[in-house]
DNA sequence: GTCTATAAATGGATAGAC
DNA sequence: GTCTATCCATTTATAGAC
């Protein structure tokens, strides 16, 4: 029988005391970051002691790494999210530009890439294993898709890790340069089907073979 | 006459308690960002009293900002650097491009980047201040490069903001992302001028008059 | 498991001498 | 201007009762 904050929670117990803690520390690294948010503040946002976080929770580090580690595998590329590679290119490349503008363009990734890159010189992995979970998996995916076409003689390119990556730039960075900086959106999510479409019809511009 | 130290101070009296204070500053700020650095351990660093530093700077929050004011000087777009708007497309574009990929590709660059980024969440006009002098200035002068372009015939650009923004995102894009998480650089400073000027090819493919 | 209370250390900022 | 010494608040982490 599910309670109303079922629909918001993610653990097993969600009105469980650890989850009250991981939510908490959820809401206050995201917002704040590592060192401005204390042990004391999450405890209190928890409506626990601090002996309780501490009950559960070796020490500050371990509940960061934690957070951040749930953070990276709920906005990292899901299984399903994963698109055709047997998909004609326009079909393709237009599902992967609008699968990244979607990601760059939600606020609440954009504050977990926030709280990784601020706290990078302490927690330099963290980056890492974002990259890897999220954008770099998809700029790999996108790399191999261009091999195979080049191969199959559908496309040419001569350089599939630049090409992807320009492609990824080229779709996602008009946002999420500025957003990064600023925090304020220069398009919108009704943008992102438009977006898409101009990237990949300028990619395909110069990709497309001569003859044929 | 010259001392040695003349040759990496930015100061007028290099050898000066406040600019040992500012280069002390510099260094842990952006290796370790705001709130680990400690006003202790900038004294220690600058080789002086923590009441000296005192008597230089009101507090650690006017001291931080001083300094990441004056890497935003620093670091963004000179005016000699700016690029001529009456040149060809080919040559404005890609003079522009390598511009971006050296600001991109700079280590330093990226440390002050990635610090401000950190402390968005407390200091939020940095990260505006930083975009407006730095990239976001480039990308205006290619906006209107682009416009004046479209409006003389020379190139077809309906929407100049994107297409600038898309420019960037192309050209630096394949770096900045995966740079600023993991650390890694993907290409080096070698490959600054292919990469530019295959993202000027590849744009001019698109905005070229058909008959032309 | 959970609480109140506290230990131990650190950091921002200042007092007062020279 | 510069130093040593210090105050005060905060923070991580733990002790011990229930």
């Amino acid at each position: 029988m599910a309670t109303e904050s079922d629909l918001h929670a993610d653990d097993a117990y969600p009105q469980s005391k650890v989850s009250q803690i991981r939510e908490a520390a959820r809401r206050l690294f995201l917002e704040h970051g590592y060192e401005i948010t204390s042990m004391d503040s999450i405890a209190a946002e928890a409506g626990v002691s601090k002996r309780t976080v501490y009950s559960h929770f070796r020490n500050k580090e371990m509940l960061f790494i934690e957070t951040m580690e749930t953070m990276c595998e709920r906005f990292g590329v899901a299984p399903h999210e994963t698109n055709d590679p047997t998909a004609p290119p326009e079909k393709f490349l237009c599902s992967v530009g609008k699968l990244m503008l979607s990601k760059v363009m939600d606020p609440r990734l954009q504050a977990v890439m926030r709280t990784i890159i601020g706290e990078l010189a302490a927690f330099p992995e963290m980056g890492s294993r974002f990259w890897s979970i999220g954008p770099g998996n998809m700029r790999i995916q996108v790399t191999e898709y261009l091999r195979e076409q080049d191969a199959a003689g559908v496309l040419v390119v001569p350089d599939p890790p630049l090409s992807a990556g320009m492609f990824q730039g080229m779709v996602a960075g008009p946002q999420f340069m500025p957003m990064i900086f600023t925090g304020d959106p220069v398009w919108t999510v009704d943008d992102i089907d438009r977006i898409a479409r101009t990237a990949t019809a300028q990619f395909l511009a110069t990709h497309r073979p001569k003859d044929g």
